[in-house]
DNA sequence: CGTCCGATTGACAGCTATCAATAAGAGTGG
DNA sequence: CCACTCTTATTGATAGCTGTCAATCGGACG
């Protein structure tokens, strides 16, 4: 990862939301883009950012906070697409209608770059051309993911699944024993795997039994990796390290 | 979309493959990175262009033809995470391990571009890297909208969802009554959605019967574009026009 | 004409969604 | 500090969609 220049300061803020205090997840400076935002955007828990449909013209940068994209259909059904961690970029390269809307998970803060600096910094800076298309190739190397649990998966280990590939996007699921803020509700976990909430509840409930991990609160512990692991198949697994390079995959 | 040169030659000559000829699907000239391919690969169907996992080095470009990318786990499950049609790039931006690999749906030609001089054409291009970009964020809406799809939607959504969606790509659904060609089987629209074959055979048993398509040989026939789209649900259904804008979205 | 692979169709099981009821927490007001 | 309320989490019962298993059909090919 291309270290950034922490222009708004924001990196290691402590905030608070409604279910309990969330700590900032990454004790560095959470990357961001070179170009100076001009404006900046916090949104509390359960605020929208934009809305499905809505047209934009400016790229946002996560700067604190979690937060998710979602789609819905005109009969409620939603699909959540992608979780928003500190660092992601929204807005690159879309139409100026948004395909999908984006809401707050826990109190956060956006950096806003109007479509025009943006372009301009985007002429001026040959690295950052490369450190986007990474971005978004990850961002879709994780969409591939998604859509394979969701597809070929049991909820099981769609659930599994999910839950370690969260902790390792938020870099803590390096040592057996992790504990990391985790703020999800379970309707949310279930509307990013295609599940009922009380099919994620039954899952989770079964893994705390089997004495794999505690999820309460808005906090995750994993006790057992390996079994979690197990449960969510091995393969995929060892994806997004740091330096963005890929393991082997079982053939 | 941005023209560019054809620099190999092959946008508009005519193949065949396996279940019938297939012809053209654009009749324009495919649009192609501004970048010398060094090297030609042309691949039969069922050919893997490389496999998951594989470590590669190049960028390719798909000049005609069409391909798919799938990530299989390891007991077996295939899920088709995207169809590649002419025009379309792989390898940006990724690591060097493929999380997915490459298979053609029929004889097709791939440009391949080092990624050195990808790089370096990547600095005297400014362009290039907003299309890249752009071609990205379109790759991801395609991926949004299919976990969507796969997450949300029945089976009989699902199907409809797809063959629309193939169709608007080959910019041939804008009348009413459309004919053109889709080189899958079953297997392969059912890997992208997550659904057995036969739940698919069923499915378009369903909208044979009720004339709202015909599919067989690897050609699609839109007989009815209205009650398809109302079957695959009306949201999201605008999608991908010509020129990259997105038209508006029912709240 | 025989073989092979993919498409169909039918029967049945199973995983999940749905519906319903209750428990558990968090926030509010007295 | 406690009662009240609202939201979310749990748990149980049941229905339904879709997967799996089997058998047959059909077209392509040698």
């Amino acid at each position: 990862m291309i270290p950034m220049t922490s222009n708004l300061g924001l990196a290691t803020r402590q905030i608070s939301v409604n279910r309990g205090p969330v700590r900032t997840v990454r004790s560095d400076p959470a990357p961001e883009l070179g170009i100076q935002a001009s404006q900046r955007r916090v949104l509390k828990a359960g605020e929208s950012l934009f809305m499905q449909g809505d047209e934009i013209r400016s790229v946002y940068v996560l700067h604190e906070g979690w937060a998710f994209r979602y789609q819905c259909l005109e009969d409620g059904r939603r699909q959540i697409v992608d979780f928003v961690l500190p660092g992601d970029v929204l807005g690159v390269g879309a139409g100026s209608q948004m395909l999908y809307g984006v809401e707050a998970l826990t109190t956060c803060a956006w950096g806003i770059v109007p479509q025009q600096n943006f372009m301009s910094g985007l002429r001026e800076q040959p690295t950052l051309c490369a450190k986007l298309l990474d971005m978004l190739a990850q961002a879709q190397a994780r969409a591939f993911d998604q859509m394979t649990s969701v597809g070929r998966r049991t909820a099981r280990e769609r659930v599994s699944h999910l839950l370690l590939d969260l902790a390792r996007r938020v870099r803590a699921a390096d040592c057996a024993h992790v504990e990391i803020a985790m703020p999800l509700m379970l309707s949310h976990i279930g509307d990013a795997l295609g599940l009922a909430t009380e099919t994620v509840c039954r899952c989770l409930s079964d893994l705390k039994r089997a004495k794999i991990l505690t999820f309460t609160a808005g906090r995750l512990e994993i006790l057992d990796l390996e079994g979690l692991s197990v449960i969510a198949g091995s393969t995929l697994e060892e994806a997004y390290p740091e330096d963005g390079s890929r393991r082997r995959i079982a053939a």
